[in-house]
RNA sequence: GCGAUCGUAGCUCAGUUGGUUAGAGCGCCGGUUUGUGGUACCGGAGGUCGCGGGUUCAAGACCCGUCGAUCGCCCCA
């Protein structure tokens, strides 16, 4: 029989342990801490979700539904996506759970999205975000709570220097609808000097020339219309309560004028969080009010604003947080010894104490592996400790040594 | 989907114009040391050179394909 070959992951899935899972876990763990001081609840959602949920909520971008997305058939014939993206299913959920009795809903979730792309650094096919929504909401005060809340778990993340909070405004439907009226006007008058990807976004998504890295487009862009010129007083007012919000809190902006989201539903607030230290990849949280979304998935209308971040970056960018390592390993010499350490560590755990010891092996390795978990102590039981009723407690940072009374162990290790 | 670079031990890499049994450091395992870790010394395991085909007397090296990674483009919900 030939050899097995081993099956290999997935082309852009990834396996995570040791320092790699311990950053990734510790962006979740500040995420949940974070979010709690901001009253955002909890929400789980499905990872699939029939593929009219994010083929609505995307409308017509072709290139998105089509090539992008990870959509299969299941064994009833139904199309199914693995979701790309948190928002769509939340509303999906808001609107079919009757959530609205809870509006306005402040709610945060992560894990897995999958989409179709080519990987990259920081990119990948199953990826995984931190994400949260105000559902039901149309004050600035929504959006202004929402960036504080990023502003905060990338400054607990310790990641705030050399991160900017790039800030802009769509405007309402009806400033919208004006300005991208006028970049088209302009975009065309000037077809001949546009890049050919963005001759052929003038056709799909004008709004992209905006943020074109081609060389060719930046004189074209310069001389663009701006949004400001556009805004109705509504959404002019609107885009200042959350400028002002914002210095009242305290959160460091700058405008960019250039900063648009493709799709449709955006209204006023588009924001991005963005880093210089990850390539073509330095947008670290991004989002936006979406107040056209849950009416494109067939609910009423209802104004909401969110943001996702994607946790493989913000996990590149954290110092290494520190490694998970028992506080003691116990040592135990002998079968008696073994015996009275198995009843002892379980002790010592019910305590609250993380406590781990070998399966096997003489003190030497015992030793060695007590030292290489990076635990604090070793508590050493042999035959002349267990007799005097007593453990030998040895600090593995200084080499000292001391003997503590069994029963006083627990005790003495929560105290030190 | 497009373009470029790369793929040798668990990890980081060396391997001369194609030429005997493919090397190093780190890590791992064992020993010096059957009641004391880190340091030191000694020894050991581990590779069908990503995979498949081709050229050649001979391929880790050259050619083609494929898979994967990296960087950029497209896209970025």
């Amino acid at each position: 029989m030939a050899k097995l070959a081993t099956p290999h992951a997935v082309r852009g899935t990834q396996d995570m342990f040791g320092e790699s899972q311990e950053r990734f876990a510790h962006v979740i763990d500040t995420f949940n801490r974070v979010r709690r001081y901001y009253g955002f609840k909890g929400v789980e959602v499905p990872v699939i979700e029939p593929t009219a949920v994010f083929a609505r909520s995307l409308g017509e971008t072709t290139d998105v539904v089509s090539k992008e997305m990870y959509s299969f058939e299941d064994k009833g014939g139904e199309s199914i996506t693995l979701r790309p993206e948190f928002t769509a299913g939340i509303a999906r959920a808001y609107l079919t759970n009757g959530w609205q009795q809870h509006a306005p809903m402040k709610i945060a979730t992560s894990g897995p999205l999958f989409r179709y792309e080519r990987p990259q650094k920081g990119r990948y096919r199953q990826f995984h975000q931190l994400d949260a929504e105000i559902i039901g909401a149309a004050e600035p005060l929504a959006d202004v709570e929402l960036l504080c809340f990023a502003d905060q778990l990338l400054n607990e993340l310790g990641i705030d220097s050399g991160v900017v909070l790039t800030l802009n405004t769509l405007g309402d439907g009806d400033s919208r609808d004006a300005w991208r009226a006028a970049l088209i006007d302009h975009f065309a008058a000037h077809r001949a000097q546009l890049s050919d990807d963005s001759v052929d976004r003038l056709e799909r998504n004008p709004l992209r020339i905006l943020d074109s890295k081609d060389a060719r487009d930046a004189a074209v862009v310069e001389t663009a219309p701006g949004i400001d010129d556009y805004l109705t007083a509504e959404a002019s007012d609107f885009f200042a309560a959350v400028t002002s919000g914002l210095d009242a809190a305290g959160v460091a902006w700058t405008r960019n004028s250039r900063l648009v989201r493709g799709l449709d539903y955006y209204r006023h607030t588009a924001f991005e969080f963005v880093t210089n230290r990850l390539g073509a990849q330095g947008t670290v949280i991004g989002g936006g009010r979406y107040d056209g979304l849950i009416e494109a998935l067939g609910g009423p209308a209802t104004p909401a604003v969110g943001w996702a971040a994607g946790i493989e970056r913000l996990a590149m960018l954290i110092d290494a947080p520190a490694s998970d390592a028992p506080d003691v390993v116990l040592v135990p010499l002998g079968e008696a010894a073994m015996l009275r350490a198995a009843g002892l560590i379980a002790e010592l755990r019910r305590a609250g104490i993380a406590a781990d010891m070998g399966y096997k092996g003489n003190m030497k390795k015992r030793m060695q592996r007590a030292d290489a978990s990076g635990a604090r102590f070793a508590v050493i039981i042999g035959d002349d400790e267990l007799a005097r009723g007593e453990v030998a407690l040895k600090n593995l940072r200084d080499g000292s040594q001391r003997n503590v009374a069994l029963a006083q162990l627990a005790d003495h290790l929560a105290r030190t």
